[in-house]
RNA sequence: GAGGCUAUAGCUCAGUUGGUUAGAGCGUCGGUUUGUGGUUCCGAAGGUCGUGGGUUCGAGACCCAUUAGCCUCCCCA
């Protein structure tokens, strides 16, 4: 018999992990609702023609696909079609019905566009949506990645203010104040400043080459970009005029500022600008003064998703070292890819995971979270069981969460179990309380016990 | 897709240049204690050393293959 195992770049949750992961969740969806988003759940897996060809190239490859489990080849010709479909499948990521027709989920924003697609003519426009669900790649695991993990979306579809944009840095940064992350930086910069660049580099282009260089400076430093630029056919005046761009610094506005200089001839660029000048404008005026976090403009930053067309912004925290922990943007264009033209959106996504592991890295989870509290009646068997399943009932009616325990074992063996379980009171009910009809509570966390009526208990676990 | 590291008890890991019956800590179970846990003390159970082959008088250790996991690059959350 071999040891049971679960797939790799998978995980079980403890129940102390699930109350940590909820507390996150929790935080953030209390976020999304205060800011007016609204619920939206999408299947695990969707038609693979609606993933395919969204996430580039490399999108594709790490996509889970479904086996199709309904072949019945009767056939030889069938089988031999299935053969020959199965090495186009095994050799290109691209689909082939016969084999495979449905795949995992990939992010939450492609379903997000599906679903706005097809649900057009009920939706309240602007729709402001958050979904929190898993999502599987077919990565290769390694530190802060997984092949099945959480994101938390919020969007806006159907609004080309940038007001939106200003409000979803909001709910970045009020998340990551509420779960106390320090060192927290949200980069925020533009594909149109990026199209500005390849502009004024004469390589219009080469945009994508230049910023999957660019993106690679904290990486690499500037040698290693200047060496990817060249090897991508960058000239030297290119390279030169990048590296003046990079080298900008200084507050928010003032790097725009300068940028707006750098890039005077390019119109898309002081496009760019404009729009992460109002963006930033605006976030001034909905922004809460205690937020710790920074909002930085970051000229390198790109993002490698396809289809983000204006601002976009990733966050990080400086505290550990992990990848990005949230990232998002504007898609001008993303249900155009379902025939609905016209529909602007823009949305950020958390990376509940690589939260989670910064939050558990630096201790930082508020102590009462992982246990929950929880009361414990002993159980002395005969009439003292009879009387303590009464107790139980009346705790649970006040609304205290309870448990008895089920055996009428040594007294020995259920403290332990209580010390196991982490309760924050264990109730002993034996024949001397129950003829006064009381109760001895004790606080496990403090080892002190005393005799009561219940109502007083009540109101000492409440309290 | 490229590269590196690891695999020994339920968990974390020791195990010397290859040499008798493979160890520790933690955990588990039992006792000390059948109305007081988390602390002490005593005891017990638990391993064909990932799998297959090879070298050798002899392999947990060396070699080859294989599988799995971890990490880095790529890319991403």
């Amino acid at each position: 018999m071999s040891k049971p195992s679960i797939p790799q770049g998978t995980r079980d949750f403890s129940p102390a992990e699930v109350r940590k992961r909820q507390y996150i969740f929790n935080t953030l969806q209390a976020i999304f609702e205060q800011y007016g988003f609204q619920p939206l759940e999408t299947p695990a897996m969707e038609n693979l023609t609606t993933l395919i060809g969204k996430y580039g190239e490399e999108g594709d490859r790490l996509i889970f696909k479904i086996l199709n489990n309904g072949l019945h080849e009767k056939k030889d010709a069938d089988k031999e079609k299935l053969n020959e479909e199965w090495a186009t499948m095994l050799s290109k990521p691209y689909n082939t019905p016969k084999v495979t027709e449905r795949a995992l989920r990939y992010d939450l924003t492609i379903p997000f566009a599906r679903y706005v697609v097809m649900h057009q003519h009920e939706l309240a426009f602007p729709f402001r949506r958050y979904q929190m669900q898993p999502v599987w790649r077919a990565d290769r695991p390694q530190k802060g990645r997984y092949r099945e993990f959480w994101q938390c979306d919020a969007d806006v579809v159907g609004s080309t203010s940038l007001i939106n944009e200003a409000e979803l840095l909001c709910i970045y940064r009020r998340a990551f104040h509420d779960l106390n992350l320090p060192q927290v930086v949200v980069k925020i910069n533009s594909r149109k400043l990026l199209a500005g660049l390849a502009e004024v580099c004469n390589a219009s282009e080469q945009m994508m080459d230049i910023t999957i260089a660019l993106d690679k400076l904290d990486k690499i430093g500037w040698d290693g970009v200047t060496g990817e630029l060249k090897q991508r056919g960058i000239n030297d005046t290119g390279i030169a005029k990048i590296a003046e761009i990079i080298n900008v610094t200084g507050t928010n506005e003032e790097k725009l500022s300068a940028l707006e200089q750098i890039m005077s001839t390019s119109a898309v660029a002081l496009e760019g600008i404009k729009e992460l000048r109002d963006t930033l404008a605006y976030h001034d005026t909905l922004k809460d003064g205690n937020w710790s976090s920074e909002l930085m403009v970051d000229i390198s930053l790109a993002r490698g998703l396809n289809y983000y067309t204006g601002v976009i912004v990733e966050v990080v925290c400086n505290a550990v070292k992990m990848g990005s922990i949230g990232g998002g943007g504007r898609y001008d264009d993303l249900t155009g890819l379902f025939g609905l033209k016209n529909m602007s959106g823009v949305g950020v996504s958390f990376g509940i995971d690589r939260i989670y592991d910064v939050i558990e890295e630096l201790n930082l989870f508020p102590e009462e979270v992982a246990s929950g509290k929880q009361t414990l009646i002993l159980n002395f068997g005969g009439e003292d069981e009879r009387y303590a399943l009464n107790i139980l009932q009346q705790l649970r009616n006040a609304g205290v969460s309870a448990e008895i325990y089920p055996d009428s074992v040594k007294f020995d063996k259920q403290m332990k179990y209580a010390n196991k379980r982490n309760v924050t009171y264990v109730i002993i009910v034996g024949e001397e309380e129950r003829k006064a009809n009381k109760l001895s509570l004790k606080n496990f966390v403090t080892g002190e016990q005393e005799l009561l009526s219940i109502e007083e208990a009540i109101n000492i676990i409440q309290g």
